[in-house]
DNA sequence: GCTGACATACCAACCGGTCGGTTTGATGAT
DNA sequence: ATCATCAAACCGACCGGTTGGTATGTCAGC
C-alpha cells in the first residue's frame, strides 16, 4: 500500500493569492486544503488512518475526490502532510510552554515543575478535550507507512523529548537526584510516555480528566525526586 | 461497518475430540482456531485492525475464507474473540505477578513495589519484546467497534487499575504519602498510563527496553512517595 | 484564453462475506 | 475387521460493494 517514499513538504506548490502579495502569505493559506487536513486529522483519531476511506474525508470536508487529488497526489502524500500539520502545531504549544516556563522560573527545577504545570493548564483551557495523537495513531499501524514515515514519527518523538531533556538535564546539574541512576533521558522520556499513556487511557475509558491527572503524577515525582 | 452487537464468547461450538473424553477438553482446544486467532494478533499490532484483512489472515495461517468462516461468523466475531484472548492472557499474567508479590512481601510498600518489579523481570523475560496491547490497538480506532467492545476495553482498563489500586490502598493505610491529596486510585492509573505510553513510545522509536525504565521510574515514584 | 480549483464518471483491485463441494476421522452396524 | 454413514473441517470460486486512483470536463477570474 505504501511502496514508495513519501515527500514530505508541499514541494514546489504556492499557496493561492500569495504570489504578489507576501503579507498575505502569512494569512489563510489554501483553506480547501487545510480543510481536508483538519477534517482528515479528526477523523483519523476515531477511525484509525487505514479504516478512514478518502470518501470519507471528502464527505465531511464536503468537497469531492477530484478536489483531493488536486491538492494530495494520493493517500500516501496526505499522511505526510497530516503528520507534518501535527508535528508543527504539537510543537508551537510544547515550545510556547517550555519558552514561557523558562522565563517565569529562576531555577531549572522550578523551570522543570512550571512547564509541566503549564501543560497541564493547556490542556484544561482547551475547549474540547485532546483529541488525539497522530504518532499514536501511526504507530498502532506503524505497517502502513514506509519506513521514512516511521522515521519521521521516531525523530520528532525524540525531539519531544529532547525539550524536557534539556531542562533536567540543568535541574541535575545543580541537584542531585535523590535515586542515583536517575538520568534526564530518562526523565523525559518518562514525560512522554506518561502523555501519551494518560492521552491512551483517558480515551479508551472515557476520561478526559485522566491525563491531567497523569501530569500531576510526574509533576509529584520530579518534585519528590529533587526536593530539598 | 459493526451495525451490530459483539457478542463475546464462542457460543455453542465443542471443540474437535472432546465428545466422550472429559480429559481431552483441557488440552488441545481447536488449534486452528486458535492459530487464527495467533497471526491475527500479530497482524492487528502492525498494520491495525481494519488494516488487517481477512486475506492476509487465512494467508498468513497457511488456511483459506472457507476456513475462517467455518470458525468465525464474521470479522466483527474476530474482534471479541481477539479482545478476550488478549484479556484472559493478559490478566494471567497481571494476577500472577500481583499473588507473587503479595506472598513474597511482608509490607504494603514492598508489595507495591515487589508487584513493579516482578512485571519488569517479566517483560525482561520474553524472548521476544512486548508486541502490542489489543486495548490500545483497538482504542486508536475505536470508531470502527461497537459501544459493547469500546465498554468492554474500558471495563478491562479499570480491573488492571484495580489490581494495583488495591495494593496502593493498603500502602496508604498503614503510610501517609509524602504529597498530599495522592489517591491510590491515581497511582493505579499512573501505572497503567506508564506502561501503555511506554509501549506506545518505545515501538515508535524503535526502542524495546523503554518500557521497562519507565516502570522503573514509576516504581521509583512509589519508593519516594511512601519513603520512611 | 489560459490556468487553477474544483466536479463527475469511471476503473481495476480488493474488501468482507456466501456457498456448494471435498476431505477427513470418529462411530456403529455387520 | 470392514465398511457405510455423517458431521466437522476445510477449500476456493464467486458476489456486490467499496477502495484508492484516473481521465475528462466545467467554470470563474486574471
Amino acid at each position: 500500500m505504501w511502496p514508495g517514499r513519501i515527500e514530505f513538504g508541499r514541494g514546489t506548490y504556492r499557496p493561492v493569492g500569495t504570489r504578489v502579495c507576501a503579507e498575505k502569505m502569512l494569512e489563510r493559506v489554501e483553506p480547501t486544503r487545510e480543510k481536508i487536513l483538519e477534517v482528515a486529522e479528526a477523523l483519523v483519531y476515531e477511525k484509525g488512518f487505514s479504516g478512514t476511506s478518502l470518501n470519507d474525508i471528502v464527505r465531511a470536508a464536503n468537497l469531492t475526490k477530484g478536489a483531493f487529488f488536486h491538492h494530495f497526489s494520493g493517500k500516501d502524500e496526505l499522511a505526510g502532510a497530516l503528520l507534518e500539520r501535527y508535528a508543527r502545531n504539537d510543537f508551537e504549544v510544547l515550545n510556547a510552554v517550555a519558552d514561557r516556563a523558562k522565563a517565569l522560573a529562576d531555577d531549572p527545577l522550578q523551570e522543570a515543575i512550571l512547564n509541566l504545570k503549564l501543560f497541564e493548564e493547556w490542556l484544561e483551557g482547551l475547549e474540547a478535550p485532546l483529541a488525539g495523537c497522530m504518532y499514536a495513531s501511526f504507530t498502532s499501524q506503524r505497517d502502513q507507512f514506509d519506513a521514512a514515515t516511521r522515521r519521521f514519527i521516531s525523530d520528532k518523538l525524540n525531539e519531544w523529548a529532547a525539550i524536557y531533556e534539556d531542562v533536567f538535564e540543568r535541574v541535575i546539574a545543580v541537584r542531585e537526584p535523590k535515586i542515583e541512576g536517575v538520568t534526564a533521558r530518562a526523565l523525559a522520556e518518562l514525560v512522554v510516555s506518561v502523555i501519551e499513556g494518560g492521552l491512551l487511557v483517558g480515551r479508551a475509558t472515557n476520561d478526559p480528566h485522566l491525563l491531567v491527572r497523569q501530569c500531576q503524577q510526574a509533576r509529584n515525582y520530579i518534585r519528590l525526586l529533587f526536593a530539598d
